[in-house]
DNA sequence: CCTTTCACCTGTATGC
DNA sequence: TGCATACAGGTGAAAG
């Protein structure tokens, strides 16, 4: 389930490995993986053919490679999407969905999808958010270990909502590149209940809470990103493990590390949250 | 316009 | 054993 700190991850190593290189030839083995590209297949590969690989680049959970003449091969993940850099004869994995190969004849970069949620596209780039970014992606919202990332301008704008904290952390076109994970992790550091509604926090508690973002996603990337089923492999298909560094998440029934107090699970959109019971209360529901 | 819900996808674990 | 169900959950379209 790669977020901000395994996208990074595999970032450098397309840096590392693609880079400079000059695209030969771009096969589609399963037509889902590109719904994006509106022009389908057989353009999608003509767009890149013949052409320099530039600097990698992110933006929150989204990746892309620079070909020049404002256009960029976009990538997302999804929830169980892998680049990887292997040899061309190398025995084509079993959800292969994209292959890209290169005129040097050494590694391809395949992109390899169990779910297929993720996607690759070409795209034109365009200017959102004080950066040149992928046109699909102009909504997505800097993500906090952006240079230009405004630390007062997103307080202001979650406190103006009319929501709860947890889905405005989810939300990506408020901030980017957090996910369900590190969400769960930020709130308990934050002693934070997701259900909290955002007008009731102070300015000064989403900084201690964007600080603790930060900080979980740090971690994560100092340690090579997270992961726990297996899906997630890097750039090289190593796959990066962090799960003892969690404080909550998938936890549950075990002792908090601050006060002691078992792990709860709840529900919420049909997906999980943890959380410690005492460190971080849920908020009395107020009659309107 | 703002917020919430749901479809998309498949492998693994669990229950009867 | 076999079948059904729950779960993992990011994104964006659709609904409210």
């Amino acid at each position: 389930m790669p977020e901000l700190p395994e996208v990074e991850v595999v970032r450098r190593g397309l840096e590392r490995w693609v880079s400079g290189r000059v695209v030969a030839r771009a096969e589609v083995l399963h037509p889902r993986a590109i719904r994006r590209h509106v022009p389908g297949a057989a353009e999608f590969s003509a767009r890149m053919e013949g052409r320099t690989i530039g600097p990698a680049e992110r933006r929150g959970k989204y990746l892309w490679l620079p070909l020049g003449g404002s256009d960029a091969i976009l990538a997302h993940l999804g929830m169980s999407g892998q680049l990887l850099v292997v040899e061309p004869d190398s025995v084509p994995e079993k959800h292969l969905r994209v292959r890209i190969g290169f005129a040097d004849g050494g590694p391809e970069l395949r992109f390899v999808d169990q779910r297929t949620f993720g996607h690759v596209l070409v795209t034109r780039m365009t200017h959102a958010g004080g950066r040149a970014v992928p046109e699909p992606i102009a909504h997505i919202a800097a993500d906090p270990f952006e240079r230009h990332f405004d630390d007062d301008g997103f307080a202001h704008r979650l406190r103006a909502r009319q929501t709860e904290v947890k889905r405005a952390l989810l939300d990506q076109s408020l901030i980017s590149g957090v996910g369900n994970i590190y969400a769960d992790e930020a709130l308990w550091r934050a002693r934070l209940h997701g259900a909290r509604p955002t007008a009731t926090l102070t300015g000064p508690k989403v900084a201690e809470l964007l600080a603790a973002t930060r900080e979980v996603m740090s971690a994560a990337l100092s340690e090579g990103g997270t992961s726990f089923d297996s899906l997630y492999v890097n750039v090289n298909g190593e796959s990066g493990y962090f799960d003892r560094s969690l404080a909550v998440y998938g936890r549950r029934d075990e002792p908090c590390s601050r006060c002691g107090s078992p792990i709860v699970r709840e529900s919420f959109m049909n997906r999980s949250s943890y959380s410690c019971p005492r460190c971080q209360p849920r908020p009395e529901k107020i009659a309107a």
